[in-house]
DNA sequence: AAGGGAATGTAAAGCTTGTGTAAATGCATC
DNA sequence: GATGCATTTACACAAGCTTTACATTCCCTT
C-alpha cells in the first residue's frame, strides 16, 4: 500500500507546520497550500490526492468557492476544517459536496481518525490503481486484462506464466534469478531440484513461439532468465 | 435513482419515530431497531442498507458491538449517534470502522447533511459516472429501465444478477476479482468458500447462453471474471 | 579434444485446487 | 404456504501447478 496523499489547505501557518509533523509519521504524503488559487490549481493537478483538507477562511478563494469548482471537475474527498463551528456553516459545506466538516479547535486525534475513515471509505471502493501496459516488440502485456497479445493475437496464458512474463518485462534487459522469480510469482522460496520455474518459463516460450519465432526468453546458464530488449 | 434505504438502530422510540418522520419525505426508506441484536441481523440481511445510523447506547448489544460484528462480514457505511459526545468515544467509534459520529444532541439538518454526503459518496463510486446505457457486441444494458436485451430479446434478470453484469460490463476487456464483486454488488466481503457468486455468474451465463452462444464472461481461475470485448 | 558432471529443456504423469452447476436449503414477501 | 431469489451444499470436472524422468546442452577438467 502506498502512501496515501493528502492537501492541506489553510492560512494558518503554524496548524499547517503543527499538523503535517503529526500526521507524517502515520504515513501520510502532505502537500500545503496557504491560499485558495494555489490549493484548487494543487487539487485539480495530476497529484491525485486521496484527501483534501479544507479551510473555509482563505485569502484569494474562500473554501466553499474552492469545494464549488473543485466539484465541477473532481470527486476528491474533502473534509472541511473551520474555526467556525456553527450549525449553518457545516450544513452549507456538506450541501455543497464535502464529505465532512470538523470544527476548529479540533482534537487532532479525532481528525486523524476521521481522515482515516474517509481514507478508508475511498480505498475500499475503486479497485486502485491503473497499471499501464508494456509493449516490447510485438509482445503487449495488459495488467488491467491479465491478457498478452503477440503480433496482435491474444495468447493464453496461465495466471503464473502471465505473473513471470511480466516480471521479466519489467525488468527487461535485465537478468532476473530464480530466486526471485521463485519468490516474487509463487511466493515461496526457490528448493534444491524444484524445476517448476523452468517448466513455466517453457510453456511460455512455446505459447509466444507460435506466433512470433524469435528469441524472446534468454536463459542465463547458472544465473537466471532475461527478457531480450527488442531491437 | 430508487430511493435509498437505511437503517436507524437507537432505542430512542421518540427520536427513532420522529426521524422517521422526518427523513422519509426526502425519499429516504428506514427501517428501525431498537436493540442492537435486531439491528445486528436486519443490517447482515439481504436488505443491503445504504446506509446505517446507530446508536451506541443499546440494549442487548451496544453499538460498538453491534459495528465491530458488522464489519467482519459488511461495509456497509455506519454514522454512529450518541449522547456521549466525548472525543474519546468519537475516536473508537471511528477506529472501529464507522464513517462518521455525531453527537446528541444534533441538528436535524446536520445530520440529513451528513447523510447526504455519505450517500452521495457512496454512489458515486461503485460505477463511477452517470447511469449510461451500455451496449457490448450484441448486449444491451439499460441502468434506467434495470434492463437487459440480447440480440434483441429480453433477458430476465433477478436484481444481483443484473448488477453483476453491470459491473463487469463497466470494466469490460479488464479482470474483476471475486472480492470485488461481492464488495460492490453484494455489500460484503468475500467469505471463504462462498460459491455465490460463482452461482450468479453460472446463472447469468446460461441466461445470456439462450439467445447468443459466443462467451461473454470469461473466468480467470484464482484471479476473477472479465467481460470480454467484442470484436 | 574428449569426457563427465551439472544445469537446463521439455514431455508426460500426478496431484491439488478452483470452478461449474444441480439440487437443497434459507429467507424474505405476499 | 406459495413464490422468487439468494445462498449453501455437494460433487464432478478440469485447469494448471508441480514432480518425475529423461534428453540435451553447456562448461569445466584433464
Amino acid at each position: 500500500m502506498s502512501a496515501k496523499k493528502l492537501l492541506f489547505i489553510d492560512d494558518d501557518l503554524a496548524l499547517t507546520e503543527l499538523l503535517k509533523e503529526y500526521l507524517s509519521p502515520q504515513g501520510y504524503e502532505i502537500d500545503v497550500a496557504h491560499d485558495g488559487e494555489t490549493g484548487l490549481s494543487l487539487a485539480t493537478s495530476n497529484k491525485h490526492y486521496d484527501l483534501i483538507l479544507l479551510d473555509v477562511m482563505l485569502p484569494k478563494l474562500d473554501g466553499f468557492e474552492v469545494l464549488k469548482r473543485l466539484r465541477t471537475s473532481h470527486l476528491t474527498p474533502v473534509l472541511m476544517l473551520t474555526a467556525k463551528g456553527d450549525d449553518y456553516d457545516k450544513i452549507f459545506g456538506l450541501e455543497m459536496g464535502a464529505d465532512d466538516y470538523l470544527a476548529k479547535p479540533f482534537n487532532h486525534r479525532e481528525l486523524s481518525a476521521r481522515i482515516k475513515a474517509l481514507v478508508r471509505r475511498m480505498a475500499l471502493l475503486p479497485s486502485g490503481n491503473v497499471q499501464q501496459n508494456i509493449t516490447l516488440g510485438n509482445v503487449e502485456l495488459s495488467p488491467s486484462a491479465q491478457q498478452v497479445t503477440c503480433a496482435n493475437n491474444t495468447v493464453e496464458l496461465t495466471g503464473t506464466e502471465y505473473s513471470i512474463l511480466h516480471l521479466l518485462m519489467i525488468n527487461s534487459g535485465s537478468l532476473v534469478s530464480k530466486e526471485d522469480i521463485s519468490e516474487k510469482v509463487l511466493g515461496k522460496k526457490l528448493a534444491a531440484f524444484d524445476r517448476s520455474i523452468d517448466m513455466h518459463v517453457s510453456n511460455l516460450r512455446k505459447k509466444l513461439a507460435v506466433f512470433s519465432p524469435e528469441e524472446k526468453i534468454k536463459t542465463h546458464r547458472g544465473a537466471g532468465y532475461l527478457y531480450v530488449v527488442p531491437a
